[in-house]
DNA sequence: GTTGCAAGTTGACGTTTCGTCATTTTTGTG
DNA sequence: CACAAAAATGACGAAACGTCAACTTGCAAC
């Protein structure tokens, strides 16, 4: 065949800025609302912080309400191959649900230490669970949950519960933890994992 | 003495009123956050809900956020005593938890069946931790595990962390339950406290 | 390379909402 | 009734919004 060059990059600058202007926006959407706020930041705010025009803004988002399920969406999709690689590394289902712990507890952590600043100012902490990836992230949960009674690793336990309970729980025990100096991961994900497999025996301080 | 009337109402016109028309912008922003959405809605559509003035709204608030804050406030100030009932009235530890868990749901079933909507649309669900009746009812969360630990009712748990997985599980199953219909209020109380007692064993479908 | 067109950017503009404040109304008191 | 303090009013300037006609850029056909 005639076909000659190598074709590693199937997209033209076109495509290449787009995707660029949209992560400029993001990028710009998350120091802004950790500088201001949520409520105090503004469009304008956020457009100001990239090299755009205003009018661009609203080629990429409808609202400053649609950056923000963006980002949270953004954080779901990142955790995402993080929490597959746990179910896939899990030599048993405690060890699943520990590992998964560690992953999103270890997550947050990262997430929060951004430019160098500690934890602090109310951050649109705020997480919806109707974002799509924030679903997905649930429908993950979920399914490794069934999979594993299915298999009889765990009791026959109501899995759309188990599953919202075990989110729950990482988020604010996940909280709580970045509350503390220094965040302690495999402290909270020992407490977490216990509650869970053995109740409030399992959660307790020494085994 | 030559006092005369009664004194029943130690309150005058004037703290009346305030308490009034306090009460009617939120009515009336719970309605408009309910119709539009909290994004859409602005400060003069809540109080065009009102027949008070525009200028007016500041008396009482700072900003929509200023009273959406006061809402969940509410919410958690008309939780609280339903809270240290169940505490109590309780006859043990794990009754405490499960009249607990039952008053929450309860709770929240009522406080979603407004204007005899379904549960539905995008409401804002957003829950903060740091409205003060928020942090009151985690304090009073944590206090009563406190105590339960120390009476020996309970393991030696870290309280903070079991208050905050506590808050977490009733936040997202109780959200679960309400996707449901009916709202089996009493299978998910069921459900949290055998997990928070006895782990998946305690959660599972027949005890 | 040049030409033409679709895709994308720009910032100025009319509109909407904001928050303030001088004025007016209401309430409590002597 | 008169007076002062408290609260309500709504008009106003400032700020943010979202749109759009004009302009720039990328791409493909020739």
């Amino acid at each position: 065949m005639s076909e000659t060059a190598v074709n590693v990059e199937p997209i033209g600058k076109r495509e290449k800025t787009k995707v660029a202007n949209r992560q400029a926006i993001l990028v710009a959407a998350r120091a802004v609302f950790a500088e201001l706020g949520y409520e105090a930041a503004t469009v304008r705010d956020i457009i100001r912080g990239t090299d755009l025009a205003s009018g661009t803004f609203y080629n990429y988002f409808k609202s400053k309400e649609e950056v923000f399920d963006a980002l949270a969406d953004d954080g779901a999709r990142r955790f995402r191959p993080i929490l597959r690689m746990a179910r896939e590394n899990a030599k048993s289902f405690d060890d699943y649900l520990h590992s998964a712990f560690v992953a999103y507890f270890h997550f947050i952590v990262q997430d929060n230490q951004v430019e160098g600043r500690p934890i602090d100012e109310r951050r649109p902490h705020i997480l919806r669970m109707d974002t799509p990836e924030m679903v997905a992230v649930y429908q993950e949960v979920r399914q490794s949950l069934e999979d594993a009674i299915a298999h009889g690793d765990a009791p026959r336990v109501d899995a759309d519960y188990l599953a919202c309970a075990c989110i729950g729980i990482a988020q604010e025990v996940g909280s709580a933890m970045l509350r503390r100096s220094p965040p302690d991961i495999d402290a909270a994900a020992h407490f977490v994992t216990g509650l869970i497999l053995k109740g409030l025996v399992g959660a307790a301080r020494e085994g």
